[in-house]
This record gives structure tokens, sequence and C-alpha cells, in this order.
DNA sequence: CTCGTGACTCCCG
DNA sequence: TCGGGAGCCACGA
């Protein structure tokens, strides 16, 4: 861990139950910062690599996956999919289907 | 310590 | 409505 924030996300993130997806930006005003989306992506890349996340439960605003088919797109879409997420036409989630939510912790 | 970067997001044209 | 640009903030060198 480097920072509370980082951590936060980390644990957001492995916080995110099987079958359900996430965005970064609501990962990162969980952890306190709403502006950290990208912070909650390098996070993501560094512990991808290093701890053991469900990092393909996190997509961007629109549902998506924002790799690229080069980087790991392919790999994360089959991952949900044995999860048992369903992508539309246009390769997406349905953010009101699958769509998970931090806990408040009763705020 | 300073500079650069990035799996994003929002706003203006 | 779609497209491009700038902001954002933490982490690595």
């Amino acid at each position: 861990m480097k920072s509370v924030f980082t951590r936060k996300i980390i644990d957001g993130i492995a916080a995110i139950p099987a079958g359900k997806i996430c965005t970064y930006g609501i990962i990162a005003a969980r952890a306190g910062n709403p502006s950290g989306a990208r912070q909650v992506a390098r996070v993501l890349h560094s512990c991808s690599g290093k701890y053991r996340l469900p990092w393909h439960r996190v997509v961007n605003r629109e549902g998506k996956i924002s790799l690229s088919k080069n980087a790991g797109y392919v790999r994360q879409k089959i991952l949900l999919e044995g999860e048992g997420v369903v992508f539309d036409e246009c390769d997406r989630i349905d953010l009101d289907k699958y769509l998970w939510w931090p806990e408040s912790s009763g705020d």
C-alpha cells in the first residue's frame, strides 16, 4: 500500500462481487477522490501485476472496457462473461443491471 | 524535489 | 449529436 487513497481503491475493487461491475469514477469517489478516476486505472495497473484484484470488473463510465484489443480487452470480456456478465451489441455492459456500488457504510 | 504519464471524465465547439 | 481538448491527482524515475 502506498497511501490510504490507493488502499481504498484497492479495497473497493476487491469488494466487487462476481457477476457485477463498477466504474472508475465510482471507485475513485468512494476512495475519496471523485476526480481520481485515472488514479484508479493506475492503481489497477499496478495491482493487476502485484495483487490479485478483479480488475476485469472495472469498466469506464459507459460500462465498456477501456482497454485495447492488444492490451487485455478480450481477456477482461471473457472473464466477465465467465462470471455471468453479458455484453450488448455494442460490447457494453448494462450498468442498470450489473453496475455495483461499494458499501456506503451507512452514510 | 520536479517532470511526465495514464485502463478517465467533463465541458465547450 | 458527435468530436476534440483540458483537467485531474497520485505514483514512478
